[in-house]
DNA sequence: GTAAGTACTTACCAAAAGGTGAGTGTATTT
DNA sequence: AAATACACTCACCTTTTGGTAAGTACTTAC
């Protein structure tokens, strides 16, 4: 029995599916929201709601490098997640606020964390890059 | 002076500046770095070497619907980055281990964390997704 | 009266990501 | 004797992502 697993692997087996429920399997529903949320765009939109209710054209500012089309996109994307809440005031010219909802906070600060590991730890990073470059 | 700001919007700019570095700048270093750990199949790599040393084979079965091509380039990626470890073992049929590196295991985590809370709130975000479908 | 700002959308194109199938050379399994 | 496993790579193709430029309808600033 235990298709002649050893203790090691059925231990590794175990934790695995414990702790980590079933991202990894190819069917999984979370796997969209995921990319979504870790979208080259997502990700910096979300950091940059994290500073409270903006616009159109400031988040544009803000994120560096954005397009009108991309960013478009990526709110619309967040929104339909309920991550994002537009917000639309009936006015000449267009008046439209984009916030981070209550599980948008919450996500964004999860992302928040893992950027800043990545911003703190960069110096490293890029050593260890520079040092062993092969291609 | 202060370019006719308010308190808040003052506030914010300053809370902005502090808290979160320069990823939101186009021209930042950092977004190479999160490119890869945010990637498709970096996030779900990352995520199945938290069980620990695996072989290739072992890796494209845990992941679900990586392709050779896709698995390949992001350990490479990572490997770069030096988030991953390669160990070759010169024997015939070939013998290659990956495991995480010290800095590895620390945004495996906050990775971990970020796929955790999207997979324990996965029924409400799918729900508000269900009720107002635009397009 | 001209330019810029508002929040987008659309059409078109380029670049990147990703999938598929074949091939490598040897060893073990059936 | 044939099949499978190992860890990949390569060439070819499709799909997705992303950028650019133009357009919208109106207002405010110059």
């Amino acid at each position: 029995m235990n298709s002649g697993k050893n203790p090691a692997q059925l231990r590794q087996l175990m934790q695995a599916n414990a702790t980590r429920g079933k991202v990894l399997a190819a069917d999984c529903p979370s796997r969209e929201i995921l990319l979504h949320v870790t979208s080259r765009w997502g990700v910096l939109v979300l950091l940059a709601l994290l500073d409270g209710t903006q616009r159109f054209n400031q988040l544009k500012r803000k994120v560096g490098g954005v397009s009108d089309k991309m960013l478009a996109q990526t709110l619309q994307n967040l929104e339909n997640d309920a991550f994002v809440i537009r917000q639309e005031f009936p006015v000449i010219p267009p008046h439209v606020e984009y916030s981070l909802s209550e599980s948008g906070q919450q996500v964004a600060k999860h992302v928040e964390q893992l950027t800043d590991w990545i911003e703190n730890n960069l110096s490293q990073v890029l050593a260890s890059r520079a040092s062993q470059q092969a291609s």
